[in-house]
DNA sequence: AAACTGCCAACTGTCGACAGTTGACAACGC
DNA sequence: GCGTTGTCAACTGTCGACAGTTGGCAGTTT
């Protein structure tokens, strides 16, 4: 018994207009239209708006009534409260994960690192697709659906807020080095260590983020 | 008609089929008919089913392909996530509240937990109006818009698994108890005790779900 | 020129109808 | 009797069209 993999229209243009949304490809601060994006897409406007309202409940648009959608743009009250929530949601999954994570958690995020390390000295910047992974790996190791849940929600929202960042190789060491030091924390077993570093992790991250917007 | 149509038909949709499913008015386990309820709203199906979408998005319906929509009924692991989901979300508010709070966000939580001390004292069960106020007035003194946005979120999800909860004055009376302590290390400003006086109050009343639950 | 007013195009909100899928029931074969 | 298969009603998914609202623009007034 496979789950249909033949997904609703609904579907179909929540998946696309979510990556256009988050690849920027539909800017910051512009509008969805939705006839036009209808017929873009080859639907009609019933399934769009749905998908449409459904992008807005994960926080990657804002409704305006009667006025259309827009995709929210990058504000430095937004970063801090979304990072608030952010902090509190993966301190609690790296605490989780310290008294949770099998040896197999524990690998996986070892090799997230190796792989980050390798492709640094090898000149490359640290890929944001490394980072995200990591971040996944130990929300998975948390064991823990419903935040799980949340937190790729808020880690989207940050990709969207993310446009306006820039590369910088200090920060990006720092970032391997707190992962680094996290993925001791849990094998350890240390939970209370796992969420300091967490919390301070985010905290550089944070920081970072403004600045760059500041720029 | 309506003479001031404020709302569009599907954001009152939205309150009033929130406040059923939350009621127990549509009990948990049943269906929602899209042509069948439109029709007792006055309403056609496009509206309603943006409702339902929304209220699926808060988690209170849940979604199946061609099947419907269907209210989750309590079960153990459910709770269990659930509230580990809460856990971090309120424990972060703790400590932010603590940090935060204004004198005027001090007196409003006395006041809370006088009025439940009242209320009890005259012999009434703890009222689960005032255990949300409370909680309430904690995450508006935490000033973080995104956290109070999800915690608003859960509880509401607890206030449909609640339905399965009986009157356990013991358990109400322990509640007040945490409820004191918190404010206590509140206005001390004490993060770390705020924290962890939460935790130990949303396990209790998790367990508390729990076992009434099983019977 | 600035401000006000009425009109208009564009867009969202809403509706009724059609098409595709699902689960159940009945008829059939073993 | 039990399992299989064909049929069907009910419901969701989708569409095109109509209605109401919004913001802007032209024309008018002071």
């Amino acid at each position: 018994m496979t789950p249909p993999l033949h997904l609703s229209l609904a579907g179909q243009a929540v998946d696309v207009l979510r990556e256009q949304v988050l690849t920027g490809e539909i800017p910051p601060g512009s509008r969805v239209n939705e006839v036009e994006v209808a017929q873009k897409l080859g639907i009609s406007r019933g399934p769009l708006r749905e998908a449409i309202r459904h992008l807005a409940s994960e926080g990657l648009l804002r409704l305006v009534p009667h006025r259309g959608a827009f995709v929210p743009a990058a504000d430095a009250d937004e970063v801090k409260a979304l990072f608030e929530l952010r902090t509190a949601l993966e301190c609690a999954a790296a605490e989780l994960a310290a008294s949770r994570r099998t040896d197999v958690d524990l690998v996986r995020l070892q090799e997230v690192c190796a792989e980050s390390r390798a492709n640094y000295r090898a000149g490359q910047p640290f890929p944001y697709r490394l980072d995200l992974a990591f971040h996944q790996t130990l929300i998975d190791a948390a064991r823990s659906p419903r935040i799980a849940e949340q937190v790729r929600l808020v880690q989207q929202r940050v990709v969207l807020l993310r446009s306006a960042l820039e590369d910088d190789p200090p920060h990006q060491h720092a970032s391997m080095d707190d992962h680094d030091e996290l993925v001791l924390a849990i094998a350890d077993g240390d939970a209370a260590g796992a969420s300091t570093v967490m919390r301070r992790h985010l905290s550089r991250v944070c920081a970072q983020m403004l600045t760059s917007l500041n720029h």
